[in-house]
RNA sequence: GCGCCUGUAGCUCAGCCGGAUAGAGCAGCGGACUUCUAAUCCGCUGGUCGGGGGUUCGAGUCCCUCCAGGCGCGCCA
């Protein structure tokens, strides 16, 4: 729609012999009309003219049969006051296309990638991963609504040493349980769930521990990191996310990915050595150092196996890839797109979403978040306690690069009060409408599509329409920007307009043609809604 | 020391390519259910946009600088 007045106001400025891009935007305060543009301060600075005066030829000659009248206001705003008949004949659109509203045709059906989670096998997920999982999941729904074809993957580090280390603990684990005095691993980790681990090591399969040392350590590398794997899975799913391919790091090697990868490097000059290691020279690419890519003893890094992927990546032809890290990890960003352009990809077709820590308040008190110390949340856990629609939609009420408290005691307590709550209780109220109508026998056009809208006369009534209107554009400048955030704040607004045009009006009044257009309209208003809430993967309720 | 992120109402945070008078939720106070669900609504209170410069018709938004907090700077992952 905002394409269309864009176009309205490109053939005005051709009338004025003037070109340039056309910048349409919604004002602030409907004062100031249902479309702003600046273009005419814009283009009086290129010319050297004033903006004003420019601006009052602008609206002179802006003509079309939907724009009722058009006003000249401030330094040189040129605002559109659109005919009503504009809105309705767009919002019987909405009703025609139902949860199709709002998909668009930006990524052209070209192949994006997700990758998100990627958390190594060797405990349990906890929060800071939910919080990546959430927006990750949720981008790649707004990105698949927005016409890309989305390929979820969860990277998995199975080949480096923390698989080492977490199968030594559990060995360590299982000759304790076996009353033995062992000393526990440096570094290991200390969490219940090694333990349990060990038990089961010991029930279902006491006979490894029979088996030389290093055999039983394979044996049992394999067994833990599959059945943490399955449990990562498990959580994800009670978290309604899944993944579309589950990559190993493993394999880089059995395909010898990772040697190819420094080979191609090495051709193209990147790679040197220094005192007996490779080193790839990526501070030529905005890398603030060169780094080690194979230690003097022979063993590739991590950054290897990783510059490996990242190839790979741009050979399976995605036309955007799209990275979800922690943002403790951004200090590979530079080399990882070092990486990219030394191997000839465009280094800017990868995007990493840094997603900043999750801080636990319990008590009052911030819980410290580290694997390793075994001292963590398990998302498990929150998700149970809170629930996964109010986790999922809390994860998303900041943007992903900002620090997050997460207060569970009043996520618990407040429960209530909710934003998630509020959101699903409008697109409920609206199910009960029509759940009335039924009781009582008001008949539901079977078409609302067809609904004459004009009796429509309430200010509530066409604000509410445009902001449903809103969606499409929101879902584009949410694909275009990687924002997800950005539509539970629309959702608590639609939301927010809804309550309080149904506290103060009634859907179901006798007359046949009013009521049939509120019909129309709040139906219009569950659609968005509803559609909102599945790109969050939050239930949307038809009861509460 | 260098790099990245953050700093907006008492609290937690939005604020899109720079636009017109800076928003929401929570907390506080006071109201609204014989009505389609009160998990709701209505009203009031609340601001040196961390400080200081600069760019311009216009800066919370861009640039510089300083302050505060977080994270990262390994032949770890």
């Amino acid at each position: 729609m905002r394409k269309e007045v864009e176009k309205m106001v490109g053939e005005a400025m051709g009338k004025l012999g003037l070109e340039g891009k056309v910048q349409v935007d919604y004002p602030r305060d409907p004062k100031f009309g249902d479309y702003t543009t600046n273009v005419a301060m814009v283009m009086a600075r290129r010319f050297k003219t004033d903006p004003r005066g420019l601006a009052r030829r602008l609206a002179g000659v802006l003509e079309h049969p939907m724009i009722e009248r058009v006003e000249v206001a401030g330094p040189g705003f040129v605002n559109l006051f659109m005919r009503r008949e504009w809105w309705f004949r767009a919002f019987s659109k909405v009703l025609e296309e139902g949860e199709e509203f709002g998909r668009l045709d930006l990524g052209k059906g070209r192949k994006v990638q997700v990758e998100f989670v990627s958390a190594n096998p060797t405990g349990p997920l906890h929060i800071g991963h939910g919080r990546g999982a959430a927006v990750g999941d949720s981008l790649a729904r707004i990105l698949e609504k927005a016409g890309y074809q989305v390929e979820r993957e969860y990277y998995i580090n199975d080949a480096g040493r923390q698989i080492r280390i977490l199968v030594e603990s559990i060995w360590a684990r299982c000759l304790e349980l076996r009353g033995e005095n062992v000393e526990f691993p440096e570094g290991g980790y200390r969490g219940r769930y090694v333990v349990e681990l060990a038990k089961r090591v010991l029930e279902e399969m006491p006979q490894v521990l029979e088996s030389p040392r290093e055999e039983a350590l394979e044996r049992l590398a394999q067994w833990g990191a599959r059945e943490i794997l399955g449990e990562i899975r498990g959580d994800l799913e009670a978290f309604g996310v899944t993944f579309d391919s589950w990559f190993s790091e493993k394999t880089l090697y059995e395909r010898d990915l990772v040697g190819k990868a420094l080979e191609r490097l090495k051709e193209r000059g990147f790679i040197y050595e220094e005192g007996g290691a490779q080193w790839f020279a990526s501070s030529r690419l905005g890398d603030d150092k060169d780094r080690v890519v194979v230690r003097a003893n022979g063993e590739p890094t991590y950054l290897a196996s990783d510059i490996a992927y990242h190839a790979l990546k741009a050979e399976r032809g995605f036309a955007l890839l799209v990275d979800v890290w922690g943002a403790d990890h951004h200090g590979y960003v530079p080399r990882i797109r070092a990486a990219l352009e030394a191997l000839g990809y465009d280094p800017q077709m990868l995007q990493v979403l840094l997603i900043q820590m999750v801080s636990l308040i319990k008590g009052g008190e911030k819980v410290s978040m580290s694997t390793r110390q075994g001292e963590f949340v398990p998302l498990a856990e929150l998700v149970d306690e809170v629930g996964k629609d109010a986790v999922r939609f809390i994860f998303l009420t900041r943007k992903c690069d900002a620090h997050l408290d997460f207060d569970v005691d009043l996520a618990k307590s407040q429960s209530e009060e909710n934003p998630v709550f509020y959101v699903q209780y409008a697109h409920a109220r609206i199910s009960s409408i029509f759940r009335t109508a039924g009781e009582r026998n008001i008949p539901v056009p079977a078409s609302l599509t067809d609904v004459e809208l004009a009796s429509l006369e309430l200010r509530e009534e066409m604000e509410l329409i445009k902001k449903v209107l809103q969606f499409p554009d929101l879902i584009q400048g949410m694909a275009l920007s990687l924002e997800p955030h950005r539509l539970t704040y629309y959702l608590q607004e639609l939301a927010a307009g809804f309550h309080s045009y149904y506290n103060h009006h009634r859907v179901l009044v006798e007359d046949k043609e009013l009521r049939e257009a509120r019909m129309a309209l709040v139906k219009g208003v569950q659609v968005v809604v509803g559609e909102g809430l599945r790109l969050l993967g939050v239930d949307a309720p038809c009861s509460m």
